[in-house]
DNA sequence: ATGGTGGTCCTACCA
């Protein structure tokens, strides 16, 4: 038994219907997680995903900015959603998948603050909301079961941690998304679960690997300035299923494409709970 | 050092 997570922040749903479509015809995820979907729950396109057997849908919507959702072909037994900072945005929801060969899995789906531009929270209040934020997951991380079980973690988390999780370590230590306020805050977050990060699982930490491109940069895949900020996370239980991960940086370059990559991490539920990896 | 692009929804805000 197979299990594939997609995560992608789509930057409007609605807009990029036709390249979610395609990528599920061709990718064939059991589970879609989005962020960005920019559009309230009663928008969101329900119809596209059922035609093509995605019929289990949990939505946290918003409308204009932000919002996130999880599409399933699998059954959901349990949706819950978390409120960060007190703000009302729609940036997390989880899904409980109906047990798979006796194993009930849990899905938690963020959209982490991008932060703005200026790196000092005295200053900039989007950077201090993107701190709160990593500083309640925390919080939530020691009182709660989140890294616990059979769980997953995945999204746009807005922060590449690893030196080669970008083009010019050097260039972006100034840089939101990379700073050392923020990469240690994530960092702390990781190894408390404890967490193991599905992509790093198979791509070694001394090489380059991104999962977002700039608009800004009209040669973006020759000059391939990226940044990995999105992430996929398993709990211990699960990390000896794993069995393969995928960024698919093909999506990037269709047309009118979202600026982040879909990244996936395939699963075999059927391994023994004894195999070492 | 700067400006580069794109989405939402009407004017500026967010990424």
């Amino acid at each position: 038994m197979q299990l594939k997570v997609t995560s992608w922040n789509i930057n409007s749903v609605r807009l990029r219907i036709g390249l979610v479509e395609r990528f599920l015809i061709e990718q064939k995820p059991d589970v879609l997680c989005l962020q960005e979907i920019k559009c309230r729950d009663a928008e969101f396109p329900l119809k596209d995903f059922r035609k093509l057997g995605y019929e289990h849908i949990a939505i946290n919507g918003q409308k204009g900015y932000h919002g996130v959702a999880i599409v399933s072909r699998l059954p959901i037994e349990e949706i819950n959603k978390r409120e960060f900072c007190e703000k009302g945005d729609a940036r997390h929801i989880s899904v409980n998948l109906a047990p798979i060969k006796g194993k009930p899995i849990t899905i938690h789906n963020f959209y982490i603050p991008a932060g703005g531009d200026e790196p000092d929270p005295a200053i900039n209040e989007k950077f201090a909301h993107k701190l709160q934020f990593l500083d309640e997951l925390q919080e939530w991380t020691k009182t709660s079961k989140l890294a616990k079980d059979n769980s997953i973690l995945v999204g746009d988390l807005n922060i590449a941690p690893l030196e080669h999780d970008v083009w010019s370590h050097k260039a972006l230590l100034s840089v939101v998304s990379h700073t050392p306020k923020e990469t240690e805050k994530l960092t702390k977050i990781y190894q408390a679960g404890p967490w193991i990060d599905a992509i790093r699982h198979f791509i070694p930490a001394d090489q380059k690997a991104y999962s977002w491109w700039s608009y800004r940069s009209p040669n973006w895949l020759e000059s391939d300035r990226g940044r990995r900020l999105d992430h996929i996370w398993l709990s211990k239980a699960l990390a000896s299923k794993l069995t393969s991960i995928d960024i698919f940086k093909e999506a990037r370059g269709w047309e009118r494409p979202s600026d982040h990559a879909p990244i996936s991490a395939v699963l075999d539920l059927s391994k023994s709970d004894k195999t070492k990896t």
